[in-house]
DNA sequence: CTTGACACCCAAAACGTTTTGGATTATGCT
DNA sequence: AGCATAATCCAAAACGTTTTGGGTGTCAAG
């Protein structure tokens, strides 16, 4: 016999395959169908009944509502979405480095776009794909023109960002935390990181330091980018040599910082300042450092740059910058709104200035004995 | 004249009041149809064609992917959705005790279900509720009962959870982080707290502590719950005396650690030992405990409970009980996907023996002088 | 020259909602 | 009575997809 219906290839499209999905018989939703059936109206009337249309005479809402109550009737968003063609939904792809992180940067960010969106009636989608990946790429794709969500946040931007490129062509209601390189204008929210690098260094010139590393943010990411251009200008402003072996690159995890502490304390000339890209590595490169028998704070100063809510926490407290991730998802999820409902924004552009937090790692003043 | 189709009143769905969204012109995606008029072939052919049918012709098939290709075709997952009553979208209503929260639990487990799910072809939507709250039964009424979402991950079990209780009633695919006391039957992961304190307390035990204190997680939380009885089995299993002054209930925060800390070493009999009901609270109980001039691993012993990515670079390093929530999740998620898709389940009720791991906050061996 | 088998295609229905464009009846006003 | 106005209600279309239940033409075997 010749077969019919079933699939035998590949996808075309986005699904997935799985075996078609067996009647689900006992979870049978009540739709507006059944209310007007069992009251002998349209249904017509039982949609615009529950939406509170002044079409509809008060008498005959009530009897909506009350059947509506007890035959447990919970609108299919599906449907309604299709129709009203808007989701509702915020979309987010979490770019994680390595599959197995933990950044608190994200949960962070999540929680103050989650708040905020969950308050003015939105939900969060969220997918997980590596930057870069080609299934990051299909997932914007998707985004952009799939009716998938409403608008999309875009993190952590990267130096000359395909994906904001491309929700800019496709005209996607978007908001990016972070700046990129590019010609399109966007909406964003970004922190000063080049005045945060200076404002660091500038704390640590004070206290007498001026052989200062850098374990930079990766530099394909924007404000890895501000931040190393930040070091080179602050340094130079304080007329105080870069040395590029006191330049690394770090991958953002406490590990790396960890590693770059100890290569950069190998080296026969040592600084006796670190700056790292982030709170993460510099918590792995305090503990770096006391594993070659160094006290951070003490023997080396150590600074940080986020202040996520651990810094205060660990020993020796971390100096580092403020970036107030929560408040900025917040920002970010009302803008986000706004665009999508096309109203005009007050501010489409906000470059946050940084707040340096002394604690102590930095360390006291230091003899000038070491300068050069 | 008298206005029609015009919203006066409230909402009746879980719709949001916000403004129409005028005509979005510049977005018009391109649909099947599009593909068909301009091949001058059905609609349904164009589907099953891009679908792999059998049904069509290798040919036509080739054209149809080129002209959806052209066009920048991609479906409408909306409308697909409806037709197939599934949404390939996995839902998680974050609880959170404080609005502004930021607990690595979260964004571990984000990243193992995630992850999962993305390899998976899933989408994962996320909803912020406060714990309890009228907005958290809604969303959760809404993901019953909506089509919005084909199964929800329940985390951080309650004791008699009413969310749980009501999934089942509806009988909604779920999955739980967590066991709780109720009748229903349902498949979860959970790690067996109660032996994770033995194990940790039987390690104090072994330095020579036996006055233990424990900085307990909320009781109305089931891990809470079982890891405050199994702080009491296991100080009953060694003949340990239990001080009522010595079980504080914190609130899973590093702030919370910290005041419990400082009341605990407030007391006039002070304990030897404290174990945290997790590692963030340990973390601020360890600064609690430095802040009254004593040295966590030195003079007390401080253990904790989930082993976070953090806790191995605070100082001193924690012990603790490891809980891979990473594991966790994804296993979860693969659970969750073969509820959905009404597989048998190999295991519907996973105990994981918890693994104690010993670093320098549970110090040396001490003098059986504070003994009793 | 039938008769299947086969390969390819399609119209219509369906999913559950909202919107459109009236229809129907009652009411008040000249 | 005649006419506008108000108060209710509703059938049908639409959103974009997939599934159902066929149809049509070709070709080889009988």
């Amino acid at each position: 016999m010749y077969i019919r219906n079933v699939l035998e290839t590949g996808f075309g499209g986005t699904g997935v395959g799985f075996p078609t999905n067996i009647n689900r018989e006992s979870r049978m939703a009540t739709t507006l169908r059944d209310i007007a059936r069992e009251l002998g109206i349209s249904v017509t009337t039982v949609s615009r009944g529950l939406a509170g249309y002044s079409d509809v005479a008060e008498d005959t809402k009530a009897r909506i509502q009350a059947t509506a109550d007890r035959l447990g009737y919970t609108p299919n968003l599906t449907a309604r979405r299709l129709q009203k063609r808007r989701t509702d939904t915020l979309g987010f792809i979490l770019p994680t480095l390595t599959p197995r992180f933990s950044d608190p940067f994200f949960s962070e960010f999540l929680a103050g776009v989650g708040n905020e969106a969950a308050s003015r009636g939105y939900d969060l989608l969220v997918s997980v794909q590596a930057p870069g990946s080609t299934e990051e790429r299909a997932a914007y794709e998707r985004a952009a023109a799939g009716g998938w969500v409403d608008g999309l946040f875009v993190v952590r931007t990267r130096v000359n960002d395909e994906r904001i490129t491309r929700l800019c062509d496709g005209n996607f209601p978007f908001v990016a935390f972070g700046r990129t390189e590019c010609d399109c204008e966007f909406p964003y929210v970004d922190e000063d990181s080049a005045a945060g690098v200076h404002q660091i260094i500038t704390h640590l010139v004070d206290l007498g330091h001026s052989a200062i590393a850098f374990v930079a943010p990766p530099s394909y990411l924007m404000f890895g980018r501000y931040r190393i251009q930040g070091f080179y200008e602050a340094m130079a402003a304080h007329n105080l040599e870069v040395r590029e072996k006191w330049i690394i690159e770090g991958d953002m995890t406490q590990r790396g910082g960890e590693t770059a502490a100890q290569s950069l304390l190998a080296l026969t000339e040592r600084p006796t300042a670190i700056i790292f890209g982030n709170d993460l590595m510099a918590i792995g490169g305090m503990n770096g450092i006391k594993a070659t028998g160094l006290q951070p704070g003490v023997d080396i100063a150590v600074g940080g740059f986020d202040n996520i809510s651990l810094s205060s926490y660990v020993t020796p407290s971390l100096t580092t910058i403020e970036q107030p991730i929560y408040d900025i998802g917040q920002r970010l999820c009302t803008m986000l709104i706004d665009v999508i409902n096309e109203r005009e924004l007050t501010e489409r552009h906000v470059l946050l200035s940084p707040t340096l937090i002394v604690r102590d790692s930095s360390g006291p003043r230091i003899q000038a004995g070491s300068r050069r």
